[in-house]
DNA sequence: CAACTGACGATAG
DNA sequence: CCTATCGCCAGTT
């Protein structure tokens, strides 16, 4: 049996659309757990394959993917371009054209540019 | 059941 | 840019 939690962590996930990111702290903000960025990594870590979910859709709050280089790194990115994310110099995705957001219609645009 | 482990995040230096 | 520390707590041992 899995947690109430773990449930919505799920759903969330499966429900991410293709050529979308969306990050850790977000979910579990999501899923009732404003601080429990760490339990939707463990999740995604321990159920990604029961649930076949698209694990490779969720980085860090950095923009960038979390895992190491040849620990799943090569692999998340791959995954990600093939579905039109694209990575800069750094590594890292543009949250301004690929974030995507659980309830989709209060997504805030980050208007304030320095 | 207790202890340990973290695909993280925020903060501090 | 970096490292370190703390908080969070599901899943694993």
């Amino acid at each position: 049996m899995i947690s109430p939690f773990t449930h919505r962590v799920v759903e969330i996930i499966k429900s991410i659309p293709k050529g979308k990111v969306t990050t850790y702290g977000i979910i579990a903000d999501y899923a009732n757990n404003r601080l429990g960025a760490r339990q939707v990594a463990r999740i995604l870590h321990s159920s990604s394959q029961k649930y076949h979910l698209p694990w490779h859709r969720v980085v860090n709050k950095q923009a960038r993917i979390s895992l190491k280089a040849g620990e799943g790194y090569e692999l998340q990115r791959q995954l990600l371009e093939q579905e039109g994310v694209v990575f800069d110099e750094n590594n890292r995705i543009d949250f301004d054209r690929f974030l995507w957001w659980p309830n989709q219609a209060g997504v805030r645009k980050t208007k304030k540019e320095k």
